[in-house]
DNA sequence: GTCGACATGTAACCAGTTACATGATTAA
DNA sequence: TTAATCATGTAACTGGTTACATGTCGAC
């Protein structure tokens, strides 16, 4: 019985997706791997494989716990269910700012496909805060796009800086309607 | 000179940027990390120990050749200069289509940004399949907003979803600002 | 005297992928 | 009979990260 009760920090975008996907109902990993291709699908698509590997550390880390069913006319299998532990530990994860430097791999749309488990300012703080850091880049972009244009060396990466531009634009546009519809609810 | 002159497909982001850098002139590896922070950054930023540990994997493929460049007030270099088979290789690798599903990572940029390396008609080609990709997409996802909207239980899928439609609308406004350049050029 | 630029690397680790391996049931 | 669905896993590998390790020179 050595569930350690790793710290929630720890934990990978594989073991974060499976909790998340856990706190409506317990699954297997067949049934999980199922439902992240229907529907977490556009924020994470993890190797069936990789799912297998992870669910075991969810137990060990006291995120989880197992129990194996038997069926008669389909393998058995290894069903999941989340323990309090893990709730309280996806909940602080989704809760906590999200660090928006660049490299940091990107768990904003993670945190918002499971938005309904936080408390609704958490997630309109998340938003704010994307938007924010977005609004100083685009400031920075437009700032370099005024050096840059017009320079015949510099047009490829002109190029890709305007992809910069687009992307922070459309952040901004995205949020701008998010947030006062999150205000209403 | 067991230079085994390995294929253009097994190398990696890193590998390629390097390439690219390595491209207009030689250089050491400090160099490339500075200049991958300075400019492809956007795309690529690397570990500092990552440039280290793939330069001599490249000279191992037939990419690139190795000349340690003795100093004298400063530590001693290793300068990478590309060779014909890596300016090939890159090339190559550079025209040839781009996996456009989902998970394969993006390299789409990249390509972008060492544009001026290949012949325009194949960077044309890249965006017009990024083009028609996205608006494929775009399709979908809007189907599903109407299967979706108003839902109250997938709501936050919903959101998720409409950042999906927001970013595919951003890529074709950036192919549509970008194509009639490229063609006039 | 301390900080930043110059310069290179090793070692340990982590997340994730593909390929391999197995096998029953059910529907077309 | 062929393919899809159900069901779980191991092994080998890759691409990448952080931390450790070392040392000089020049500017403030």
């Amino acid at each position: 019985m050595a569930t350690a009760q790793r710290a929630t920090s720890s934990l990978s975008t594989t073991e974060l997706s499976i909790l998340g996907l856990l706190f409506s109902r317990e699954r297997s990993g067949y049934d999980l791997k199922k439902a992240a291709d229907a529907g977490v699908g556009y924020v994470w698509t993890p190797a069936r494989s990789h799912v297998y590997a992870v669910l075991p550390r969810l137990v060990e880390g006291g995120f989880a716990t197992v129990r194996t069913v038997a069926q008669e006319r389909r393998p058995d299998k290894q069903v999941y269910r989340i323990t309090k532990h893990g709730k309280d530990s996806f909940v602080r994860w989704l809760e906590e700012p999200i660090d928006e430097r660049p490299g940091s791999s990107d768990l904003f749309l993670l945190k918002v496909f499971f938005g309904g488990r936080m408390r609704r300012e958490a997630l309109v703080a998340h938003v704010e805060r994307r938007r924010a850091y977005v609004a100083e880049k685009l400031a920075e972009f437009r700032e370099i796009e005024g050096e840059v244009r017009g320079d015949e060396t510099e047009y490829y990466g002109y190029l890709t800086l305007r992809w910069g531009l687009e992307l922070a634009e459309a952040w901004i546009r995205w949020a701008d309607e998010v947030l006062p519809e999150l205000a209403d609810r």
